[in-house]
DNA sequence: CCAAAAGTGTTTGCTCTACACCCATGG
DNA sequence: CCATGGGTGTAGAGCAAACACTTTTGG
């Protein structure tokens, strides 16, 4: 026991430039020269996990206005060469305009289809961790979390399209999301070039998982 | 880190008189008198995860014949009194047919809606267990995992029932269960009251999680 | 008035559901 | 031959998919 490290690292999802970008740093460990990893940091005697999870987020992102979800536990003897390490996953969603960087003199967002070389399994959990996320989307409306507190139609439809990779129909988009009864329209309107948009929120009394059509209903 | 416990435990689901059960020890914390916990193991240095969830399996049964997934990582500070615990908790499928106790002496079958008292947080992981496995039947066919290796469509749909906890149209049960493609039937019959029922097994080839209607197909 | 994006309904096909009777065997 | 559980088809309803034009604003 007292030899495994316990660490807990976090892939932290976000939307920028019609892509899905992930934050990675510069890899610290100096068998993976020019790679880059998932933040991390150590679990401390003290702190849940979760809150370990936020630590990796702070100073990057104001942790309150972020979707923290636990993803999977990695715990393989080799997963890290020398070292014993259990890792705890988590993945997050952060919402668009809340891009803050403190340390942008090593930390990067990449794309996840065009990302760099990645050290140990990283490129393994962001690939499940990106699966996840698209499953999630499918039963449930996990779109927003990835938008500011007040969005359009339009826009929402747009993040599905770009994480889920394939083009969808307006009107029956619209339809399900509002019959879903996730959102609520608010008085706003947003101008931009063409007709103003209605903003629309996340209603927070909303059941967080819309069971989609199920095997044995 | 060094104060940090490092353990896995494993909620093990078994069909038994008509009944879904987990397989409850005695606790051993002194601080909780006539409680029941889950079977767990310390991680030890070489193992991975996996392995010392099949520790805590072994002996109990026969880890191959056992479907087993990674259910959640539970690390709350006061999770444990005294202790600081990380738990990685695991739920395994054994098929009926395989429950053989090799400590019967301490150990119990419990149905899950009557379950002793529980010490810990066991009872919650329990129900998450629980919720996760309905939710597995429901878009996947993860049913006949506990069951032997080859089972009537009878045996299947019971299997469902009792674990969803309602009934089922015996045609439509068998017409989606079939169309999914996800077991195969062979050439033999299983005689006993009534006419003789043909027997099924699992697809080695079916992929593992048949998905249901989306949200966005 | 033109460009740009927002917004809106209907028809068609398919899938799910509900439902009742005959079949094969053992005793 | 009777009791017991195994096995089978269809009609109707509800849901999802495909599809094109009108509306509102800014320049």
């Amino acid at each position: 026991m007292s030899d495994i490290l316990l660490n807990v690292h976090v892939v932290i999802f976000s939307l920028y430039q019609d892509a899905l970008q992930v934050l990675l740093t510069p890899c610290s460990d100096p068998g993976f020269a020019d790679c880059w990893e998932l933040p991390g940091e150590p679990v401390q005697e003290d702190e849940s996990l979760e809150d370990a999870a936020g630590r990796a987020l702070s100073g990057r992102i104001d942790r309150r206005e972020v979707y923290l979800e636990q993803l999977y536990t990695y715990g393989e003897p080799d997963w890290y060469p020398r070292f014993r390490i259990i890792s705890v996953v988590y993945f997050a969603l952060i919402p668009a305009g809340a891009r803050r960087l403190s340390r942008p003199e090593h930390e990067r967002w990449y794309p996840v289809n065009a990302l760099p070389h990645l050290a140990f399994d990283h490129a393994g959990v962001i690939a499940y961790a990106l699966r996840r996320l698209r499953y999630k989307l499918e039963y449930s409306a996990a779109g927003f979390q990835l938008l500011p507190d007040e969005f359009s139609l339009s826009e929402l439809q747009h993040t599905y399209e770009i994480i889920l990779g394939e083009e969808l129909d307006k009107r029956n988009f619209r339809r399900r999301i509002l019959q879903a009864g996730i959102i609520e329209d608010t008085p706003y309107l947003r101008s931009g070039e063409g007709r103003p948009a209605r903003l629309y929120r996340y209603r927070l009394d909303a059941v967080a998982e819309v069971k989609a059509r199920r095997l044995f209903p």
